[in-house]
DNA sequence: ACCTGAACACCGTTCAAGT
DNA sequence: ACCTGAACACCGTTCAAGT
């Protein structure tokens, strides 16, 4: 752990994530960069899954860049500023896939990540959500984003619907009455999803859902 | 693909990574339980990828056994069936954590993963939800429950509130100033959390969310 | 048709040895 | 104090060779 330069270290790391993705980040191909062998990363680093918490840090660093919080006291409602929060969320899957495979798994425990819980919190007691609820709700609020942000980059919602159903071999089980509801739907199904719309809607309904628990 | 009792295979693989961990689901160490070499496996399996999408599918059919519904024509209602899909999908994270690190990075195209999507498709029509909108709230559901099932087994929830802030050496940060909505919560981020209650806390709102949106 | 042995090009990590 | 070389115990995958 010593402090030459950490900042730029992971953002060539992570640039070698988005570029040749998760697999080419090796101890040796990062030392190799560094003009170092890999035993030599271990004082700096600790560890290769250290390393890759180094990495999500400088993302989360990146999209929540220190400094007053976007709008601070420029009079942006508590719904802007989590629209802001959300959409910058959704962005740093969309620009490195590779951290669908790893939000899930490790805390954020940098400043940086706490500062955007703080700003939700904020944001939150704003819109008149009880204290006591905040924190459950900012977990549920952050789980959406991240969950709907990961499945998109990482490919859980993959081929949608219909597409869906024909790769796995499914349209004979629609037809033949055994997926009932996928028949009914079938014309919804068919239509190519618009993700940014289907994002921006559920954003609507966290916000008129915000407002609910706000008001009782 | 050859048809010898995958399905009892896939069961073997799944009891090694909850029992070593997923990596020790290494293409030598599945093939020596099966009394094989490695190459062996490939006409089999395809590759390493296919064999972790073959444990996942696994995992569903567990948890969504085959034949009727829970509850068809037994008289639940749809949050019934709701709330009985989400806390299976809770268990298996929850049985099977090495899960949470795959799940956003694989779409589920099994027969059995179809089958639990049109339960949930038929839960939100018999809910009233506009038909339009049906598929677009299954995905928002999915990705609550997974997304919390994930966070919770993977670790992001990690140590809670105050705890995380303090590993972070956050708590400076708190006294000081910077995170200012995190003091005004102090009270609430001091206790631990009942993960059990915050999921079917997290269950009852998504429930009348689902309801408004019935409603207009 | 199905399986094996040997090999290729890698991994993360440890540790004694160097300067 | 910092780094290297060699080694350990592994990976996924290819491919010619066996039966």
């Amino acid at each position: 752990m010593v402090g030459e330069a950490q900042p730029e270290n992971d953002r060539r790391r992570v640039i070698l994530a988005d570029e040749q993705g998760l697999d080419a980040v090796s101890m040796r191909a990062v030392a190799q960069r560094a003009g170092l062998t890999a035993m030599a990363l271990y004082p700096h680093v600790g560890s290769k899954a250290e390393l890759l918490d180094q990495m999500l840090g400088r993302l989360v660093s990146e999209v929540m860049p220190a400094g007053p919080a976007p709008g601070e006291g420029a009079g942006l409602c508590w719904q802007q500023r989590l629209y802001f929060l959300a959409r910058q969320g959704r962005r740093l899957f969309r620009d490195h896939p590779w951290a669908a495979a790893l939000i899930f798994s490790r805390p954020a425990a940098t400043a940086e990540a706490a500062r955007a819980s703080d700003e939700v919190y904020a944001a939150l007691l704003e819109a008149g959500v009880p204290e006591s609820e905040v924190p459950r709700l900012e977990r549920m609020l952050t789980t959406v984003v991240i969950g709907y942000a990961a499945s998109e980059a990482g490919g859980r919602f993959g081929p949608g619907g219909i597409e869906r159903a024909r790769r796995g071999g499914l349209t004979a089980a629609v037809r033949e009455g055994s997926l009932p509801a996928h028949a009914a739907l079938a014309r919804w199904l068919e239509q190519p999803v618009d993700w940014d719309a289907e994002f921006e809607a559920d954003l609507r309904d966290v916000m008129r859902f915000i407002e609910t628990v706000a008001s009782g």
